[in-house]
DNA sequence: TGGCGGGTAGGAGATATCTCACAGAGGAGG
DNA sequence: CCTCCTCTGTGAGATATCTCCTACCCGCCA
C-alpha cells in the first residue's frame, strides 16, 4: 500500500491508529520532504493531521523579536498538528525536516467528515496526547538530573545526518538551557575525547563511541 | 449549586468543562479532604474522574522499592483520573491533599451512560490534555533555565499551607532536581535574606517578601 | 572596499551545585 | 534504655556551569 522513498513499508508506525481504516486510508495522502523544508509553516492553518512515518524533525518557535527557538524533536509515529486540531493550540509552530521525512496527510475533509463523530477517534487523539505528556514528563524529569554532556551526546545523536551534526549552536546551547560558552566548553572535551572531530560546516561524530559513552558512565 | 466548605461558590473552574449539563451535574458528587488526605489511592483502580474545584494536592509515584518520590502539583480546575479514563497511563499515582481541598467527582457509570458516546467530551478531555501538556513544557523549559533559588522559592509559595512550608526536604530535593545538600545551602540563604523563619516542624514563609523576591531579580 | 552582524572559539574568574563526611534530634522497636 | 533509621544541618573541597570579554572568520550590503 504505502511505498516510501527508500523503497521500505512504512505503516509500521500506523498500527497505533486504529481509526485508520483502509476507507479512510485511500483519502489520505503520503508525503515527502527534504532536508530542511518545512512540513509545517508558522502561523500558517494547519491543513491536516499529518503521521510522522520515517525520518526526525525539528518544531521551532519564532517569538516576536524574529529570533527561532527550538523547541522540540519529532520522531516516527508522532502525530503533527493534533494540538491545533484538538483546540489546545491556536497557531501552529514550524516544522522542520532534519533528513528525508515521509508523513502520512489526513485530510481536514475526511476528518470532519468521517472521524469527528467517533469517539473512538478523539479518545484516541486523547490517549496519545497523554502517552505523549507521560512520556516527555519523564524525560524532562530525567533530563533535569542527567549532567549536560549525556543530554548534548543524546542529541547530536539524534539531530545528526549521515553521522554529521551541523545545527546552529546558539540554538542548541539555548534549547539545552545551557550557555554558548559551556557548550563550546563541551564540545572540545568531546572532541578531545575523540568522540567527534571538526570538519567545515560542523562536527563528523563517531557514533558507536558516543554510545558507548552514554551506556558507560551513565545513570 | 454547589458549596464548598469554606461557604463560597466553588463552579468558578467548572466553566471550562460545557459538558458538564445540570442533568449530568445531577449525578455527580462533591468530595472534600482534609490536609494529607488521599484523594485517589495507588494502584486502585480510579473510581471516577474528578475534576478539583479548591485547594492544591501533589501527585506522588511510589517506586519498587518503596521510596515516594514527588512527581507534580495540582491546582484547581485540574483533572484527577483524565490519563487512566483515556488509557495513557495504566496505574493511577497516589494524590495526596495539601491542606482542604474539594473536587467534583463524575461517576464511572455516568461517564459511560452519558458521556462517553459524545464525541465533544473526548474532544475536551483531548484538549485539556493538550493544553496540560503544552503548559507542562514551557514550565519545565523555564524550569531548566531558572535559577534553583526562584524555583525553591515559587514551589514553597504554593505547597505552604497557612503560610506554613512543612515538606519532607529530602522529596523536595529530589522533585526540584536538586541535591539534599544544595537545597539546605538554599535554605540558609532564604533565612539569611529574612525570606523565611524557621519554626519546629518547618518554615515559617514572608510571603510578601518572597513574591518580592520572584518578581524582582527574575528571568 | 570597508564595515556590520552573526556564528565560532576560547581565556579568566565568578557562582551554582555536587559529593563525601560527620553530627545531632527524634521516632520505632526490642 | 539502647539501637537503628530517617531527617535535618553543616563543613570542606571538587565540578559544572555562568558571565564578561576578546578575537577571528565570513557573508552581506552600502
Amino acid at each position: 500500500m504505502l511505498q516510501s522513498p527508500w523503497g521500505a513499508r512504512t505503516d509500521a508506525p500506523l498500527a497505533a491508529f486504529p481509526f485508520l481504516t483502509d476507507a479512510v486510508l485511500r483519502q489520505c495522502v503520503c508525503r515527502t520532504f527534504g532536508d530542511r523544508e518545512p512540513l509545517v509553516t508558522a502561523g500558517a492553518p494547519v491543513p491536516d493531521l499529518m503521521i510522522v512515518l520515517r525520518g526526525r524533525a525539528r518544531i521551532m518557535a519564532t517569538a516576536a523579536n524574529g529570533k527561532a527557538a527550538l523547541l522540540q524533536f519529532v520522531q516516527p509515529g508522532d502525530l503533527l498538528g493534533e494540538l491545533t486540531l484538538v483546540g489546545a493550540e491556536d497557531a501552529a509552530k514550524a516544522v522542520l525536516a532534519i533528513g528525508p521525512v515521509a508523513c502520512l496527510a489526513i485530510p481536514q475533509s475526511v476528518i470532519e467528515a468521517q472521524l469527528a463523530t467517533a469517539p473512538a477517534f478523539w479518545q484516541l487523539l486523547a490517549q496519545h496526547i497523554g502517552v505523549k505528556l507521560l512520556r516527555r514528563m519523564t524525560h524532562m524529569a530525567s533530563a533535569q538530573t542527567q549532567a549536560f554532556k549525556y543530554r548534548l551526546a543524546e542529541l547530536m545523536l539524534t539531530v545528526a545526518v549521515a553521522g554529521v551534526y551541523q545545527e546552529n549552536n546558539v540554538q542548541i546551547a539555548d534549547y539545552l538551557g545551557v550557555s554558548y560558552r559551556h557548550l563550546m566548553y563541551t564540545l572540545r572535551q568531546f572532541r578531545e575525547a575523540g568522540l567527534i572531530a571538526k570538519q567545515p560546516g560542523g562536527y563528523r561524530l563517531d557514533a558507536p563511541a558516543m554510545r558507548a559513552f552514554l551506556t558507560a558512565g551513565d545513570r
